[in-house]
DNA sequence: GGTACATAATTGACACGTCAATCAGTTGGC
DNA sequence: GCCAACTGATTGACGTGTCAATTATGTACC
């Protein structure tokens, strides 16, 4: 759209204006979707999207219990970050740590029949959320097409990179 | 593509596990992209994304020198958000408040020659990281398709919607 | 001109994230 | 058995974000 000299800027360049300016819808809508869902989250369940997934992963691990690291993993977090945001959610009774009997440096991370309400609780609403704000908002070639991109671009994050 | 009645579920009810990885794939993606920009910058520029934004908008600035509630809607902040942000970026002389000579409530954020100078360095590399992650990673077609899948869930977002 | 209301901006409290440092316990080599 | 290196997890410091409350002006209306 922008034209001038399509072949002349062949990669090593700046994006052009039209370029930013998608660049900036796709960041800023994932953002703004995001913070909607959270806040409807928030208020309708008094849950954060990360104590969402806690509890999710928790909820679907074999006796409702893991080992701390495992869980980090499950969810794709730092073990720092978890450790910070279990806290937060033990002081809220949602989990419980317990001391791990195979290896006494780990800890196992516990549902608590509070936590377990609280994702049931949540999980519908906001499910029907995602429903709405994402899924019924595209067509179905926009949603596949949605999906090629994150794939595309993942898969390009995780190559070596042209640079 | 998880077929199933397609007509037995027209609204009203909650996403597919194809739908939803796809919420997740979309959510996770901008989520990562985000942070691998974030972290580019912060370590070539010392700046975060949110210093990143402030400056470019003083920077294009009359004077380089905006109101602070201008420069808020300018960039979509929260007038508090912006004010603790001002603060943090004031420390490292990065801008500097001036009060206002025609509303003694307001202040005007002005930028430093370290600000000008900081955002100077840290521009290109950036926006040649946007072009490497985001722009260079997608065919002209699937830019298209993002930037079409964005307006489309910002004009949902914007409208009633229909709960 | 004074009271009521709106507006500009800041503040405080607290949740969230990242990084580097730390602590405790395990493991491998000798 | 013992020391070094590794690993599981926590901690502290600090930047970031949101919400509600606050401060200080401006403005309108009587």
């Amino acid at each position: 759209m922008t034209g001038s000299t399509p072949e002349g800027r062949r990669k090593r360049h700046l994006p052009t204006a039209d370029e930013l300016r998608l660049w900036r819808d796709y960041i800023e809508t994932a953002e703004i979707l995001r913070s909607e869902l959270a806040s409807r989250l928030q208020s309708e369940s008094s849950l954060s999207t990360g104590d969402y997934g806690v509890l999710l992963a928790l909820s679907e691990a074999r006796e409702r219990r893991m080992r701390s690291s495992e869980l980090a993993a499950a969810i794709g977090w730092e073990r720092s970050r978890l450790s910070h945001h279990l806290g937060r959610m033990e002081r809220r009774g949602l989990i419980r740590r317990e001391e791990c009997v195979t290896d006494s440096r780990g800890a196992e991370v516990v549902l608590t029949p509070t936590g377990a309400d609280a994702f049931r609780s949540a999980s519908i609403p906001h499910l029907r959320a995602i429903r709405e704000l994402f899924v019924d908002a595209l067509t179905p070639e926009q949603l596949v097409a949605a999906g090629e991109v994150a794939a595309t671009l993942r898969r390009h994050l995780g190559s070596p990179s042209g640079a």
